[in-house]
Order: C-alpha cells, then structure tokens, then sequence
DNA sequence: CGCTTTGTGCGGTGAGAGAT
DNA sequence: ATCTCTCACCGCACAAAGCG
C-alpha cells in the first residue's frame, strides 16, 4: 500500500505533475476540463496534498509555535482557542509548547520550534509580577508577537490589554451613577494586572475629588470562592462602618 | 579500513520554454 | 493568447564512490 503521490495524479489524469501542483494551488491558467479530470483522479486515488513537501520546496512554514505560560489562567486559554481557530482559517497549524520555566525549559521549547521550522511564535504572557519579557524571547531571531494581560515596557509586537484604563473606565461609569464608596477587590497583592487597574481606580478617584484608600482594595487569589469570600467579607466591613441610616444600596459599589 | 566527498531520492514548486 | 510541460531546486538522510 504505497503512498499516493502528485505523480500518481498526474499519470492518471494524463497530465504533468505541474498541472496538478497548478491546479492543486489554483494558480496559472488551468482549462476547466483539466481541473476536472485531475479532481477526478485525486477522489480516485484518495491523493492528500503535502504540505510538508511544498514547504519544503518554497522553503517556507505553515507552523507557528504557540507559548503558553499558565495553563491554569483561562483567559491565556481563550485567547488560545482565538488564536488556534484563526491560524487554522489560514492554514497554519499550530506546535504547543508550555515551557515550565524562563530559562532551560524555555530555551528547549524554543529549540525545538526552530527544528521544526516554525514561521514564527506566539508568546501568550502569564500575569507575572514583572512588566517585561523573558530575556530568552527578547532575544529570540524568530518572528514574535507577545500577548499579555498587563501592560509591558517593550518594544516589537504586542497585544495587551491595558487594565489601568479599563479600571478607570469601569470606576468613572459607577462615579456618574452616583457612587461615592468604590472599592476594588482581587487579584494576589504582587499581581501586575491588579497594580495596574488600582492605578486606574485612584487616578479617577483622584480626578472626582475622592480619596483611595487601602482598605477599599482586598487582595485575594484568583478563583472564584476567594473572590465570593472576600467580596463578602468586604461587604460586611463596609456596612459595619457606616451609620445603618445611610442608605447603602445603590451607594456602594466595588470593582472586581 | 575509516573518513570525506559526491550522488540520489523524498514530494512537491516556480520560471520559463513549448505546443496549439 | 492559452494551456501545459521541462528542468532545477528545496534541506535532509542515506548510500555509493573516492582517497590516503
């Protein structure tokens, strides 16, 4: 049971293999009975064009190399799932690689997406205490582009999400309904992406004349019961507070 | 004999030539 | 002008040939 090659088509359908590599591309000027009677033959044979082949003639890559450093952050999940499904519209095909480190570990991953001749990496960033970029990447010779959640001081191609804005957005929509108490709950106190939104949080409140204050801003991880809990306890402290008489509905409000 | 150089095949593509 | 074909080549592995 041989493989079925671009020669097979050909012979069959009584062409040369350029006609079929002509017409497997859609390229140059094919007549439209040709096309048919080189489709007929690849049903036929059940012919399966190779990519890997082509690649190799063209020299280029239909693989890109995908980092991911923390499987456990489902947003970095999402955005896979985006990336993978867009590439794949595309005719990428995509190498996973989730190195358990900066430095060795990450050295192999990209090793090994260079034997393989990747077109190029994604670097999917975790929420790391640090604004910048492994060095190892910084430094890598391949095509980059690096995601990340948080802002990040460096230059090349980026995707961010810029969460100092977002806080600031998000608090001036409850400053003009109103609110006065605005607190901020989540994320672990060296988290990048919570130092940022608290810097848009208090820039806002800043600029409405409110005060930050510290207590207003529980630290807690990242899943949901630690953020029910202290969104709860939160709550409590917040009542306990003030006079029952301030009519707390409606007046309060935090971020999270 | 052991090392190095050269040739060939893998499955395709691209430029340019050839046939109608 | 259209359509199709010939030939060299991609990067590597492996085999055959060359050589001291």
């Amino acid at each position: 049971m041989k493989k079925v090659s671009i020669i097979d088509v050909a012979k069959l359908a009584g062409v040369s293999v350029s006609t079929v590599s002509l017409v497997l591309r859609q390229k140059g000027k094919i007549s439209d009975a040709t096309i048919a009677n080189v489709q007929a033959a690849i049903r036929q044979l059940g012919y399966v064009h190779n990519v890997a082949a082509a690649n190799l003639r063209a020299s280029t890559s239909n693989l890109i190399g995908l980092i991911l450093r923390d499987f456990s952050d489902s947003f970095s999940i999402k955005v896979m799932a985006s990336i993978v499904q867009e590439l794949e519209k595309q005719g990428y095909m995509v190498f996973l690689g989730q190195p358990q480190d900066e430095g060795e570990h990450l050295e192999r991953c990209l090793l090994s997406f260079k034997q393989q001749g990747v077109a190029g990496v994604i670097y999917l960033a975790s929420d790391a205490a640090s604004p910048h970029l492994p060095a190892l990447i910084r430094q890598c010779p391949l095509p980059l582009v690096a995601v990340s959640q948080s802002l990040l001081e460096e230059n090349g191609n980026l995707v961010m999400r810029d969460n100092r804005q977002a806080a600031g957005l998000a608090a001036r929509y409850l400053i003009e309904r109103g609110h006065r108490s605005i607190g901020y709950i989540g994320g672990r106190q060296e988290s990048l992406i919570r130092q940022q939104r608290l810097l848009g949080l208090r820039s806002a409140l800043v600029q409405h004349g409110m005060s930050y204050k510290e207590e207003s801003a529980p630290a807690c991880s990242d899943d949901t019961r630690a953020a029910s809990q202290a969104t709860r306890h939160f709550a409590r402290a917040k009542q306990h507070h003030h006079r029952p008489a301030l009519p707390l509905a409606g007046r309060h409000a935090w971020l999270h």
